[in-house]
DNA sequence: CACACGATTGTCT
DNA sequence: GACAATCGTGTGT
């Protein structure tokens, strides 16, 4: 079993030029358009997979990119997958994080309420969540929709310099 | 069928 | 800080 904690997410939306929902609904990313709770996983620059929990209703296009996470549990396993050891870097990033826990895009489409192989669970929020510009967009790079833990050394970047913090 | 490009990462300077 | 790796997807012909 392998669990870690969320730590760093950034949200797409349908109106938004930076989300592969933006041009509509295409056969890489139907799972967007699909009912919200399950996983989204695309392939990125061709050697790395991203995944995403789909949030909107069905039709809308909506969804949360996983940045970051805090390994809790199975991080020998983690570490096996990915080739290397060193808990602070195995889920830091969407493309180390899919790899520590063998997503790709078989598993495009879980059911992450009711899944038996991947799923959330309801855990704490943060005391402190600070909101950011996205990380590595061409389009809408000052949309602050990247949501970090504040002071979490697991996320893929340092807190930025004048922070903003977000409230729910 | 040809082409451009990307919600990244690791390596090198 | 710069840049290559690498390929599925979307678009246009």
């Amino acid at each position: 079993m392998l669990r870690a904690r969320i730590v760093e997410a950034e949200a797409y939306e349908p109106d938004d030029p930076a989300s592969h929902s933006f041009p509509g609904q295409t056969a890489r990313n139907a799972t967007m358009f699909g009912p919200p709770g399950r996983l989204y996983v695309y392939r990125s620059y061709g050697v790395h997979h991203c995944m995403n929990v789909v949030t909107g209703p069905v039709g809308r296009g909506s969804a949360v990119l996983l940045r970051a996470a805090e390994p809790l549990e199975g991080l020998e396993e983690m570490a096996a997958f990915r080739g290397t050891n060193g808990s602070r870097d195995l889920c830091r990033g969407p493309g180390r994080w899919s790899q520590a826990f063998a997503v790709d895009t078989s598993l495009d489409g879980e059911d992450l309420i009711r899944g038996d192989k991947v799923w959330l669970e309801a855990g704490g929020r943060p005391a402190l969540i600070y909101a950011t510009p996205r990380v590595g967009l061409t389009r809408a790079v000052d949309v602050p929709w990247r949501f970090v833990e504040a002071g979490s050394r697991f996320s893929s970047r340092s807190d930025p310099r004048a922070p903003t913090p977000w409230r729910p």
